[in-house]
DNA sequence: GCATATTTGTCCGTATGTATA
DNA sequence: CTATACATACGGACAAATATG
């Protein structure tokens, strides 16, 4: 692992560590570089090098690796340690199947309709307003937020968590692809904007069966857009370390 | 925690523990003796008493819990240790939810079905036998490897990979219900003997929307069948321990 | 309510096996 | 093949929280 700009990071990030479980707030904060880019996909965690960065124990850092190996963000290999996990054209593949099979059946069956309904609403406007300043970041986390808000219709805490873990990972497959080049990243995300206001627009008249056909297109277009753009990466192999 | 029969036991399963990841294979151990009700739901799980029967160190140990608790299988208290997973009706509802989700989901696009089907009709054949010998749990295992090659139809490691832990919840589901008693059993397990060679019979002739039927069918069924005997398991409270 | 014992959470140091240079 | 680096697993220690009397 390169000792770079993110070790200076990590270390303004130990003060994040005060409040709530060690390894849950560890596991935040690497999260939250690892769907940024800090660390991209196929990068080496080192132990040693995080651990002395933010100031906890081997088991505690061990501990966060776990919960996000569990998301799916880092993957563990015997003996050779944990890595920032890659996505191969199968997994992105497999990654929309699915996110079609649980948001496509939550929609569907709507329980939590009027509690979620606004969420969804509040992640499109963010979305607009990203979009019209050309933050496409911001885009993609309020496309999350919707998508999220999508699978919570279905009120099953066990649907909206494996979204969450999908979710993550469809990230993860934004960051192999798009190298925070701005062009690369606006051609993947802009047409999600207009199709996410179409899509509530269409839940809320109630007309569900549209719906199920605009989500549907929506989540095939985006796989779609990610396959086109993915093996350009694949030449520029992911930067490794140490 | 008592120190029962069960102890024999997993002295017993200490030469399983020689091959693969040490924390792996105790937890499929311990994975095992909770599916099979040596362990109730509700139980506390000890540290120590377990560290030392396993002959496995506390580190590792702790590990397998990890594990478990990432399946579902148990359950984690901030300072008064693990638990084996008690499930709540609310759980159990969303259980088959998510399962009448991803397993319908799945017949409906069956990628796999030359490679799996032969292992869903090994599956049928199995849950007859044991059922003509009486053998309930062997008819549950079968049960499960049924919805495991029907998850498996859709050739997505994420959804086989799911509905793997909703299996392994369903079958705690049981153990809160059942109490080991032989007609109990039966009255939960019977009925989907035939059901599910109905739909093995409909899938391999094709006929995909009526299987859909048949499978919804079943499976609200048992959630039926599982919520119906759940009040009466609430009076007599779980066994604890120590 | 209080004091005690037990158990868990966290961390350290070390030995061993494995992969890589 | 040797040497180095690293992860795995073990045992021990102490503080904090819980359970027990």
């Amino acid at each position: 692992m390169p000792t770079g700009d993110w070790l200076r990071r990590l270390a303004a990030d130990r003060d994040r560590l005060d409040r709530g479980s060690t390894a849950q707030r560890v596991a935040d904060v690497l999260r939250d570089h690892i769907t940024e880019g800090t660390f991209p996909p196929g990068t080496r965690l080192n132990e040693e090098t995080l651990r002395s960065a933010l100031g906890v124990s081997r088991n505690t850092l061990r501990e966060a690796f776990r919960l996000l190996a569990h998301d799916g963000l880092l993957t563990h290999e015997l003996n050779r340690g944990v890595f920032v996990r890659t996505l191969s054209v199968a997994d992105i593949r497999d990654l929309y199947l699915m996110r079609r099979m649980l948001e496509g059946a939550a929609i569907r069956v709507p329980v939590a309709l009027d509690q979620v309904l606004p969420q969804a609403g509040s992640a499109v406007v963010a979305a607009e307003e990203a979009a019209a300043r050309g933050h496409w970041s911001d885009v993609a986390a309020a496309d999350v937020a919707f998508h999220q808000a999508l699978a919570d219709l279905a009120g099953s805490p066990r649907v909206s968590e494996a979204t969450r873990r999908l979710l993550a990972e469809s990230q993860l497959a934004f960051q192999m692809v798009s190298d925070q080049m701005v062009s690369d990243r606006r051609r993947l995300h802009e047409p999600c904007v207009a199709a996410n206001r179409d899509l509530h627009r269409l839940l809320s008249a109630g007309r569900i069966a549209e719906a199920a056909t605009v989500l549907e297109e929506t989540l095939t277009g985006a796989e779609r857009r990610l396959l086109a753009a993915y093996p350009s990466s694949l030449t520029k192999s992911s930067a490794q370390a140490h």
